[in-house]
DNA sequence: GACTTTGCTTGACACTTGTCAAGAAGTCTC
DNA sequence: GAGACTTCTTGACAAGTGTCAAGCAAAGTC
């Protein structure tokens, strides 16, 4: 994803070079995300990304290929800030009680806090079934939201002394299933919509253990 | 969604104009719906779906106001064919055996005979976050589906001598979930997918009753 | 300080989009 | 068969799209 670091010290100007570069695009991709995530892929364009940026629209292809090279981009970069969003409560609940309370708080949390990005990333997932150049960052994804599930669900057993009756494919898709659903509400009814979602979850994740 | 079947049979003429109507309307969403079904809702015009059909592009504007008039209509049209697929299976079945694999059988037919069209659906699901003119229609068949599981589940508890242990939107979130699993990995691996779909379902529907 | 490189803006291009109006072709009525 | 109505085609429109090339301005280099 990125060449930093790997520079040796004797060469300050081309490390910050580089990493202006970089840092270009990742405000382009963050200023890409937050128009996405407002308004969807389909009615995304490059002017209106520049729009909310600082920069007008023909820096896109100087940073950039195209515009699938930007977005593939923006997945990449996005998926380094979503999949280790409960490693911190995996680590240091104490008993299963609290991993799950910890859980479905994180989750609430970020279905309310980001709820745009949420969206953007059901759609994108969708719109990777039509477009073969974004099918790989798609599944890479998923991989890694998957693991972080089997991560969660793997403590959860051994928390209550017990096995996951399920294996990490599966856990995903249900949990992932039960989030899309409060997400695709969530405009409709905010409160009642996470207030569901945790009684979901915690009324489906004991199901998933075999004591 | 029709009005056909209310005019009395002394206005033949009429009748069937009105049927003519209908019928042209239900021929242009057909075409729409092979189109979007193969390109996605972002990659789908309105001179691609007349392309895709025996009008021109012009026609499109006789019969529908609008695009967003045109595909709303598709969606109605498209749920009044999708929600009744397992009724004959939980009708027929007399076992929990035989209603869980009557199911799984139409489960992964539908999914390799119609792909473009479960493609389709949960494009325009995502869409319908973006695009406030899809959510009514978009609600009203996730409805329909939740509904149809539901009878599913209940007919099977009934068969294993249990209730179900989930209420109706939480088992409509999870089977979705796995069944969306499936459809994004279709392209990948047909026969791996619907195989492991069957796979997960059936080790999952159990933990859905209790007895 | 001239020269080169880098970063960014501007304006244009070819093309596609949804929409609609004018009118041709067909159908029905009397 | 003339006139009216329905159905459909054609061509045009304004707006918006991704892309790119020319060139300006600042930073860096010698």
């Amino acid at each position: 994803m990125s060449s930093a670091g790997v520079m040796p010290q004797d060469q300050p100007a081309r490390i910050s070079g580089i990493d202006k570069i970089e840092r270009r695009r990742i405000a382009l991709a963050e200023s890409a995300l937050k128009t996405l995530g407002e308004l969807g892929y389909a009615r995304t364009s490059l002017r209106e990304i520049a729009n909310n940026s600082e920069f007008t629209h023909g820096v896109v292809h100087y940073y950039f290929r195209d515009k699938i090279d930007l977005i593939s981009y923006c997945v990449r970069y996005y998926k380094t800030k979503c999949a280790q969003r409960y490693d911190e409560v995996v680590e240091t609940a104490t008993t299963a009680d609290e991993l799950g309370a910890g859980f479905l708080a994180k989750m609430t949390q970020t279905l309310v806090d980001e709820t745009p990005m949420h969206r953007l990333w059901y759609d994108l997932r969708a719109q990777s079934m039509f477009e073969d150049q974004l099918r790989a960052d798609v599944v890479a994804i998923d991989q890694l939201l998957e693991a972080m599930i089997w991560r969660i669900l793997g403590r959860y057993a051994e928390l209550v002394g017990g096995e996951p009756a399920v294996d990490a494919s599966t856990a995903y898709a249900l949990v992932d299933g039960l989030f899309e659903q409060a997400v695709v509400n969530y405009a409709d009814d905010p409160a009642g919509s996470s207030e569901r979602l945790v009684q979901r979850v915690s009324s489906v994740l004991p199901k998933l253990i075999t004591t």
